[in-house]
DNA sequence: TTTAGTAGTTAGTAACCAGTAACTTAGGCT
DNA sequence: AGCCTAAGTTACTGGTTACTAACTACTAAA
């Protein structure tokens, strides 16, 4: 198999892996197990085991971000809110993603991760800022159900059959965003 | 020292170790050694480090849920909201808790854990639902907030000096929630 | 003074961890 | 043929992990 195929499918595999358990959960013996090689040559494609997990961190975030971006170029306006938001709740869609950003700011004790997860933030915030055009309490609500769709993640809402199950599952009107007004600053 | 002096330490002690750095992150050891006991007596009062953890995640839980539902006793309307609204952002301020919650939600891998958990949040969804007699789309919005704290938290963002970290950090108008409508079932 | 219980220890175990160094094997190029 | 590089392994290290069994020191009541 050639590199950058191997890499790829060690990739995939250490997503899935840190997805469910974690940075520290996780081990790099099982994910190179799983790939059919041994674990030292996971270590020589990535370094050290925290290299891979910001590496799956990073590309998690950059996904939404970019995705975001793409959908909102060449419009501007109401069009560019509405398809962000809808290619944002499409990327959001992806589990493991959703649950490598939950696993990023768990990590966050280690100094390192923090700062690249407070990077992979702020790039997100300032996309939606600055192609939505929204102010920064819509900006916030926009986020803060993003978060919301970790925990949900998480939790693995869509088999849960109960109310608050349908509440999380519960898809929020678009426009909703534009019309969030009166923060106070604190 | 007296059992429930000494297992209230430990408590305490733990869980820093476990926001910081997770189920799987924190060590069994490092909690004995601050407490100044043996890592065997944190087992013999404990159980395991699963039961330990369980026990500070559902106990960051109901601080938040038992503090809104005590907020909103005795009033009616949108007093209790207010009032319910205001408890849940003061018992939000508690970086620890916070933390908590969220390495409870990275732990979900766990079928034990995801269990513990999805039962904590109901409770959370059911207190804040009958407490405020929101419709469902501003509880979702209510609690959304507070996992974009939990996210806030990890990144201890008071810390940061930004425009991302200002949004973060600015306090929704309480009111706001009972206005939020038009949401669409998927 | 015995008895019962509580607070805590010593001394392990077996498994697993991330990480390293040195080696091998196979294919393409000159 | 001979060389180089990329892909991958074997074999190991020193350390940590959660967890257990068996013991001790002390206190208070009968």
């Amino acid at each position: 198999m050639s590199g950058t195929e191997r890499r790829a499918q060690v990739l995939s595999i250490a997503a899935k892996e840190f997805a469910d358990h974690g940075l520290h959960g996780a081990s790099t013996e099982t994910i190179a197990r799983e790939a059919g090689i041994t674990q030292a040559y996971v270590f020589r494609m990535f370094g050290t085991k925290k290299a891979l997990f910001l590496e799956l961190v990073e590309s998690a975030f950059a996904a939404v971000s970019d995705g975001m971006r793409e959908a909102g170029d060449g419009k501007g306006g109401l069009d560019a809110l509405s398809a962000m938001g809808a290619r944002y709740f499409d990327q959001l869609a992806d589990r493991t993603g959703l649950l490598l950003q939950l696993q990023g700011f768990a990590a966050c004790g280690d100094p390192e991760v923090r700062d690249a997860v407070r990077a992979c933030f702020a790039r997100t915030w300032d996309t939606t800022e600055d192609g939505t055009g929204l102010e920064p309490v819509s900006v916030k609500a926009f986020l803060a159900f993003g978060m919301l769709l970790n925990a949900g993640a998480a939790l693995d809402v869509e088999q849960v059959d109960a109310g608050w199950a349908d509440g999380v599952r519960t898809r929020i009107r678009p426009g909703l965003f534009a019309h969030i007004t009166g923060e106070t600053n604190r």
